[in-house]
DNA sequence: GTCTCTGCAAAGGGTTTGCAACGCA
DNA sequence: TGCGTTGCAAACCCTTTGCAGAGAC
């Protein structure tokens, strides 16, 4: 798990240097921490939850690096529901959330079979599909 | 259509009455031109599209408004991509939405099928379901 | 050494709130 | 008439931007 989670940012971090963008000290502290949290934060929880370890980093740098990692693909951003961003670490493809309403984890629901249901409602409506997003609220396994 | 559009909004103006709010010239209004527009809309937006007719009517009331028909089920809040608020005219039990991509015109996705769907994947990852929410996004039969 | 990134602080933009006047019931 | 609602404007809060100094490569 750490492994992999270790590849991850190691990926990200070429991904960065590949853009002609620089690794820097902050960054890496936000990403690490960032893809520690497994859930939907804001910038300024992130923020706070750095300020431990890293009392300097700007809050406006947090933003720059969560709107980065959105653009190259490491991060999604939701707009939470007091008009805040909330982003979710989430550097694999397509696919959707299982969000935990106690403990706020995500958890990833591959693709494949929501596609597949998705295309079938859109047959029956005559709608040409683009997108589609599906979420699923409840308790996970550990919070049952 | 119509007489449904008029039904709804009937059974709108009891809610409000039941609750103890009053039904003044202003909500009247707002309703309507909200049930009639048929697709997310920000508070903002909404004021624009009412000056012409009500150029009295504040944008405080409209937000104050749209907040009251989330809190009696008429309506459903979904945070637009730049944090702004965005209303849907939603006054039907559960279901789903099929956003158009190039009109903006949203229609109903009845939930059956989404929900046995959902209860699957739950299963599958020892979640227990309490909610869930398909979007999907596309182009509408008259937009395609 | 160059050019990007950072931190700070100010500006920006949408939303909420306080209050006196208004107007449903 | 009483009490909820409205309009206005100020307050709020989160996000974005400008700029000079720091730092990655």
């Amino acid at each position: 798990m750490t492994t992999l989670r270790q590849r991850e940012l190691n990926a990200i971090e070429r991904e960065l240097a590949r853009r002609g963008g620089r690794v820097t000290r902050q960054r890496r502290a936000i990403v690490a921490q960032f893809a520690h949290m497994r859930r939907y934060v804001t910038p300024q929880a992130l923020h706070e939850s750095l300020a431990t370890r890293y009392p300097a980093i700007g809050l406006a740098t947090i933003y720059r690096t969560l709107e980065l990692l959105e653009q190259i693909g490491a991060a999604t951003r939701a707009p939470g529901q007091h008009g805040e961003h909330a982003y979710l670490f989430c550097p694999t493809a397509h696919h959707h959330h299982a969000v935990c309403i106690k403990c706020g984890e995500v958890d990833d629901v591959p693709c494949g079979s929501v596609e597949r249901f998705a295309r079938t409602v859109a047959r029956r409506m005559r709608f040409r599909l683009t997108q589609h997003r599906l979420e699923v609220y409840g308790f996970c396994q550990r919070c049952s």
